[in-house]
DNA sequence: CATCCGCCGATTCTACAGAATCGCTTGTGA
DNA sequence: TCACAAGCGATTCTGTAGAATCGGCGGATG
């Protein structure tokens, strides 16, 4: 077992719970930690060669996000992630980002939001050419679009709310990124970028139902996509 | 400064973080403890009777609640709690408490739903006599009828972000309490009862957008009136 | 005004106590 | 003699305490 960067030489006093914190989630998000493992302190300790007091801690941060489960004097294991939690995740989000794309319709400045919609399109219209690249652009704007519409919102609770969703979604993703592989995924791709034309346009007018459709159908196919790929890929 | 229950003597090994994090939340809600108090692990060990490790804990398991925020290196801070965290707060559980009750509409068995009513209806009725004991059941009432739709609703993950939500509210709902008095608190007491039974009537004839607009104008109300006691009793 | 020193408290480590689990042993019945 | 179950002991891991270390802030000092 190697050594890893939160280790008590690299990382400052101070930072290291959440520096585990943010090790252990991409640890569950790309599969190196599978669902109803159990985790030992004293093994993470040593991985991170920390003593297990912040690994203890970290555990604490991570079953509040909600990734593990931790019973009293019984440890913690990480939770499954199934189609079914798919489901239910993307559920709460859509009813949440429906509500965000709501109250911020009509308050993002048009110049952002004109110049996602230019990037949108040229992401959907080229299709298929160098893969890693686009993948990685399109999360960008994803996540552009996302966050300017949390912020737009003008709700400091829902934008925070909303940020948990995404990184518990993200991690949903990686995990069946991670089974899948990337064959099928470029459709899926131009398919989002067309959804988030949709969701750009709508702001744009100030249609906030129109708007807070687009958002529900948007969530609903990523929903029934990735649920999808981790059904065939867990072979439940 | 006295000890308080979660202490070591009387806590058992495993549980003292779960009671600890109670035990605050309540001094939170109750206004034992205001917002922008410095929280001090060393004083809250004394108070408890616990070495500082568990009472660290117990903060972060807080601040993952959002109750308070932890700064590196700078310890612990009650989070604000006025008139705008009240309507952020309640805009969230509107928006997952009605895609709930959406959901959970012509599931829940109408038996259960028929009792409800006529508890509701005999509370509603029975106006101003005896403060305390109409009190407690108009809250356990309300906690029957969202439990019931968190249930029904067949979203675990969903259920546990309303409960999550529910715990804020009450302790919104008990800070304004504590400032501002029972005496203007009945007239509340039945117009609850009054939206609850809305709402259980929809959810009767599995009408879900009618239990949907019930419901909204419940939370809606009920924001309204907490954030106005909270703003004029802390008077900003 | 800049710098340094010392204190307070947050963070982390080490050590130990209690709980859970696993496997062994021993006793019992066929 | 063998199979099985119950009890016991050892081991492993979690939870808590107390000590050591480090960072930040405020006051003293030049």
């Amino acid at each position: 077992m190697t050594v890893v960067s939160p280790s008590s030489a690299t990382t400052p006093r101070g930072l290291r719970r959440e520096a585990i914190v943010e090790s252990l989630l991409a640890d569950v998000f790309q599969g190196r930690l599978k669902a109803g493992q159990h985790l030992v302190t004293q093994d993470l300790a040593e991985r991170y060669a920390v003593s297990h007091t912040p690994i203890r801690e970290a555990l604490i941060a991570l079953a509040g996000i909600g990734i593990i489960t931790l019973a009293p004097n019984r440890g913690a294991v990480v939770k499954q992630v199934g189609a079914k939690e798919v489901r239910e995740v993307c559920q709460v989000r859509k009813a949440l980002e429906c509500e965000a794309v709501r109250l911020a319709c009509g308050r993002i400045s048009p110049a952002e939001l004109q110049a996602l919609a230019v990037e949108l399109k040229k992401l959907a219209g080229r299709t298929g050419a160098n893969g890693l690249r686009q993948v990685a652009k399109a999360r960008e704007l994803d996540s552009r679009l996302h966050d300017l519409i949390a912020d737009a919102s003008g709700n400091q609770f829902l934008k925070q709310e909303l940020n948990r969703l995404k990184l518990l979604f993200r991690a949903f993703r990686d995990v069946a990124w991670e089974h899948d592989g990337a064959h099928n995924d470029f459709h899926r791709l131009t398919e989002e970028a067309y959804e988030h034309v949709v969701i750009v346009e709508a702001l744009l007018t100030s249609d906030a139902k129109a708007a807070s459709r687009a958002m529900s159908r948007h969530i609903r196919s990523g929903m029934v996509y990735w649920s999808r790929a981790l059904t065939a890929s867990t072979k439940l």
